[in-house]
DNA sequence: TACCAGGAGAAAA
DNA sequence: TTTTCTCATGGT
């Protein structure tokens, strides 16, 4: 068992929605802008990201071609600010790499959503959440991602029987709702935009992680 | 000064 | 198979 039995995972979401309304994400002017954020976000702040991102642009450096031919050097210095950048320029051009082989968007479209999953772990620097949000915000999958903010959330409503491996997790939310993407990134989106609400409304809340509503504690 | 942020892969146990 | 370590900047 994976959550308790009184886990109402569609409730959450209900509540969630009627509390911060409808979300703009992911945050991204492109399809492609995407696969780069999910990239550039591993283990880091939004805000260092879109640092980054507007210096990819800014140098017209936000196509897969334009990053796979600049040289590392030079990538490296963009994403600066989003932290791991010599990993990141690496996991960037990897994937750059995978879109620009497997036919871009068009091409990839045609995959089913278990075939595309599988093409994009097989990419270094591609792991489960990584994936799923490529999945689900650019390719608009019925993919469930599981960040930390999700098992903090679960954690903090005592909703977790154990400490299950992200497939587990994913396959609860996959099998509990509706498969439908809109309502999967909006979920998403809402236990960020929670966690991120409660961080604002008290910036160093230690104590958060006595009360049971709050899920920024740690 | 220390800790943390929308992970992933390699190395060690 | 599971756990630990490493990668790194910027904000608080």
């Amino acid at each position: 068992m994976t959550l308790r039995p009184d886990a109402d995972l569609q409730q959450l979401f209900f509540w969630l929605r009627d509390s911060y309304g409808h979300q703009p994400w992911w945050p991204a002017e492109t399809r492609f802008e995407i696969l780069v954020g999910a990239v550039l976000v591993q283990n880091t702040a939004w805000a260092n990201v879109e640092r980054a991102i507007a210096g990819l642009r800014q140098q017209a450096l936000l196509s897969a071609q334009a990053i796979v031919q600049i040289d590392y050097a030079h990538l490296e210095k963009v994403i600066r600010p989003s932290g791991y950048f010599r990993i990141k320029a690496e996991r960037l051009k990897a994937l750059c790499r995978w879109f620009l082989s497997a036919g871009e968007f068009d091409s990839l479209a045609q995959l089913s959503t278990g075939e595309l999953r599988e093409s994009l772990l097989a990419v270094k620097g591609v792991g489960p959440e990584t994936a799923d949000a490529i999945l689900l915000y650019a390719f608009d999958r019925p993919v469930f991602v599981i960040d930390a903010y999700t098992r903090r959330l679960l954690n903090r409503l005592g909703w977790l029987a154990s400490t299950p491996d992200y497939d587990s997790l994913r396959a609860v939310f996959e099998l509990t709702l509706p498969a439908d993407a809109t309502m999967f990134a909006q979920y998403h989106a809402l236990i960020v935009e929670h966690a991120k609400a409660l961080c604002r409304a008290r910036p160093r809340c230690a104590e958060c992680s006595l009360q049971k509503h709050c899920d920024t504690g740690r």
